[in-house]
DNA sequence: GACGTAAGTTACGCTTTAGTAAGTTACTAG
DNA sequence: CTAGTAACTTACTAAAGCGTAACTTACGTC
């Protein structure tokens, strides 16, 4: 079989998707233009608008897959097990799929669409810190501390573990296992008492 | 005096970097049009021309002068005291500082034009990050730890703080003083091990 | 009150880009 | 081989937006 010319509409729509998930990762939405998402596709543009519609819904397809990758990955982290043990495989997944989704975790540092009113990574990662917050107001509560200021903690959590994957995305560092294990131990025992050699929760051959 | 219809060239210039300010922070770099900021400013197009030789121009001025704000604010709280006092100096610092510059704070947050190589908020960050970074590794290295770790805990410190602060953005939660002190705590004891009233590094009258 | 100049406007050219209408090609089933 | 259709292209429209050339108006000054 000679190298075929015309994909399925299935098979079109996926590489469309991978296409412009890189073209939107490398520009964000606005400075990104359709005609250039077709070139990269090796296809003409009405294509684009076959598919989804228009610029804003290929933009709103890919950001929901994303999206919805990330919920389900930090949902399924934080489900079961002790809180630190929680926050340390919260962290492990998320630098996870930074590093093994670097595109689409570029998409969602961009700049969504002026007209949307969801789809950014501040508003994703402002769920996930309410989620956690409303957990510890709880647990706060009940060590008879100030219930108030839970949401200060769970959004500095998040932030601290955001932050350091957006860090991790540009040089290769340490390995996610390790990073992962340095962050809860900072958050459970602070600077002031930092264990020499963290203990990873996942026991790895490296040593 | 009948109220005036020319300004002086300083005052138009100054009117229209707030203006623009504000526009870029509403809609980023991309989504905000030359004309609008005109518009806006009560002002023709080529004023902003005149005066700024061009929309990356204005957005360089703008980005530049906040980027230097937040640098000697930061520069400041961290240049004396205990490591902790400088911790939560800079944390106070930076709340404030988004708490009475909000519309430079968001400009920050956009996306920058493309063809800037620097000038975003992550790139501000990532220095501040850098730089904590190395004293990190100094103290890492005479305490006994892994100095390569360094980073990692120190891009975690300054992504704990501005996740905070984009989420403190929104709504008025607690006084600047109470969060800068809890992010404090949170850094130097961990959760393990939080005082139930973290003690303000500057005493206040409230209570 | 005339006049020089700083400040400002109108009206345009040109490029880019979202989106579409109408026609064309390659694959596939009989 | 032939037809039908799914996939695709060419060629366009309309609008938005950056930047500029040429002209006008208000203000201070003698």
């Amino acid at each position: 079989m000679p190298p075929r010319k015309k994909l399925t509409a299935a098979a079109r729509r996926a590489q469309l998707i991978e296409v412009g998930r890189k073209a939107f990762a490398k520009k964000g939405y606005e400075a990104t233009s359709v005609e250039e998402i077709a070139q990269r596709a090796k296809v003409s543009k009405p294509i684009v608008y076959e598919h989804f519609g228009g610029k804003e819904g290929l933009y709103a397809v890919i950001v929901d897959r994303e999206v919805e990758l990330v919920v389900a990955l930090i949902s399924e982290a934080i489900s079961s097990g002790s809180p630190r043990e929680r926050l340390e495989k919260a962290a492990l997944v998320f630098l996870t799929y930074v590093k093994d989704h670097p595109d689409g975790f570029a998409v969602l540092t961009h700049d969504a669409p002026v007209t949307a009113t969801r789809g950014n990574l501040s508003s994703l990662l402002n769920d996930v810190a309410e989620r956690v917050g409303k957990v510890f107001a709880v647990a706060f509560k009940q060590a008879g501390y100030d219930a108030r200021t839970a949401p200060i903690y769970a959004h500095a959590l998040v932030g601290m573990v955001t932050f350091v994957g957006q860090w991790w995305t540009d040089a290769r560092k340490p390995p996610v296992e390790k990073v992962a294990s340095h962050l809860a131990s900072l958050a459970w025992m602070g600077l002031r008492h930092l264990p020499k050699q963290p203990t990873p929760i996942t026991k790895r051959s490296t040593s």
